[in-house]
DNA sequence: GAAATACATATTGTCTACAATAAAAATCTG
DNA sequence: CAGATTTTTATTGTAGACAATATGTATTTC
């Protein structure tokens, strides 16, 4: 029956911690404590313990006597981010592959079905969170207790990258998303098949879709517009 | 001067993670709150806050009304140490030699020496804390706060392991500690040198020598004695 | 009027006391 | 005497009150 009744901790951890990745809370703001635990009906020793976790997982960042930031997104962030994430990705992946278990294949199918409803209802945060929940779910799957700190802070600010640049409007985006999804499908049947060198290659080829969307933002398509022209030069095209 | 003189808070963090790594607090052990606070002078629910950040790093496992326990190291914790630690290591050592500032190439000089100093003297646990700080330094080389997390829990472990598997008395192991220490010098010269590639190899090579020295211990070389015989049993050999 | 200093206020950091939970001990029952 | 149940005790979890620090504002002085 589960009747496990989650306590307000642990309510007020797993909330803040999705209001920073959905962007919500947004990144470089700061957190006041006692607005923070009266929110959640916590005092502020127990939510100062968590706000400490949170830095521990690299969700916020303390600053003596001036509190909690969410995590601020540097001009390095990206670039470090395009760095660290198809070694770990790729990594974490095989080994997933390697080591899944079938209860955990059945928990990734379930969150893969959620991930497609977030994407047909079209809502972005759901739909963020649900990306974060599969690869966490690969990523326990790896089940290396010394690759998960880099994914774990990988998928932060990847969901929050995600976030930033999702925009509904934009149907060239709508079928990247529908082809990330499809790639979720290969890597739920990759795992189920143990095909450790197939899944790790699907990790980079989901990974550059990702960088791919992502760059279409920093590096915009120019607008087709030409210049306009100084008074008196003549034309000279059709008339 | 430097009058900063650190909070008692921060000097218990940096001590409680100094004991869980050199195994002064042996793993899987459990720390009592009301005597470490005791301790170091400060009441419990600051400790409880620095129990909660060294559980987000890794140091400690919180279990639920149960208290902090010392990360423990399992069967499969070795393993999965081997497999993670070549990836990250040679990763990180890479990124350092192509951003490490020269202020942190001074730092990492001053490092190496105190590292040297302490396996002249024998001990033990400033030998390891000193291998740990080295390559925290490469760490901050490197510059990328997505590699930086799994490269610290590595560090973790690969000191407490260093320390578990520590003897003065064998002469081996004293050769292969000089030469990890030469090594040290030639990551210094490397990185220095901006040599990217030469680094990342060093790094494994590194990595390979204390692998070695890991499973020497593991897989011990059988004992030189022949075993004895069943009663009336001939005798076959020389007289 | 501008700069510097002192004050006021808001927020973080810490402590003590109390509540809740879990382990251990002791008692009771079959 | 073994097992289960209750009571006790020890330890963790939380709350509210107080102390310390930093920021913003007002006042003073040059």
């Amino acid at each position: 029956m589960e009747t496990e009744t989650r306590s307000k901790k642990q309510i007020c951890f797993e909330d803040l911690r999705q209001k920073i990745l959905t962007e919500e809370f947004q990144p470089g703001s700061y957190l006041d404590e006692i607005e923070v635990s009266e929110f959640y009906g916590i005092s502020r020793p127990p939510l100062r313990e968590i706000l400490r976790q949170l830095a521990g997982e690299g969700y916020v960042v303390l600053h003596e006597n001036r509190g909690a930031q969410v995590a601020p997104m540097t001009h390095k962030t990206l670039r470090n981010f395009f760095v660290a994430a198809p070694m770990i990705y790729a990594g974490v992946t095989r080994l997933a592959a390697e080591h899944a278990t079938t209860a955990q294949i059945v928990r990734l199918k379930e969150c893969q079905w959620a991930f497609r409803q977030a994407i047909r209802n079209g809502d972005a945060a759901e739909r963020a969170l649900g990306n974060e929940r599969f690869h966490s779910i690969i990523g326990e799957m790896a089940d290396n207790e010394f690759l998960l700190p880099s994914l774990r802070r990988l998928l932060i600010d990847h969901t929050r990258i995600g976030m930033t640049f999702y925009n509904p409007r934009k149907t060239q985006l709508a079928e990247q998303r529908e082809l990330a999804a499809d790639q979720h499908d290969q890597f739920i049947a990759l795992i189920e098949a143990g095909d450790a060198d197939a899944a790790a290659d699907l990790a980079v080829a989901h990974w550059e879709l990702s960088r791919a969307q992502i760059e279409s933002f920093v590096t915009p398509e120019g607008m087709q517009i030409p210049l306009g022209r100084a008074p008196g030069e003549e034309r000279r095209g059709a008339s």
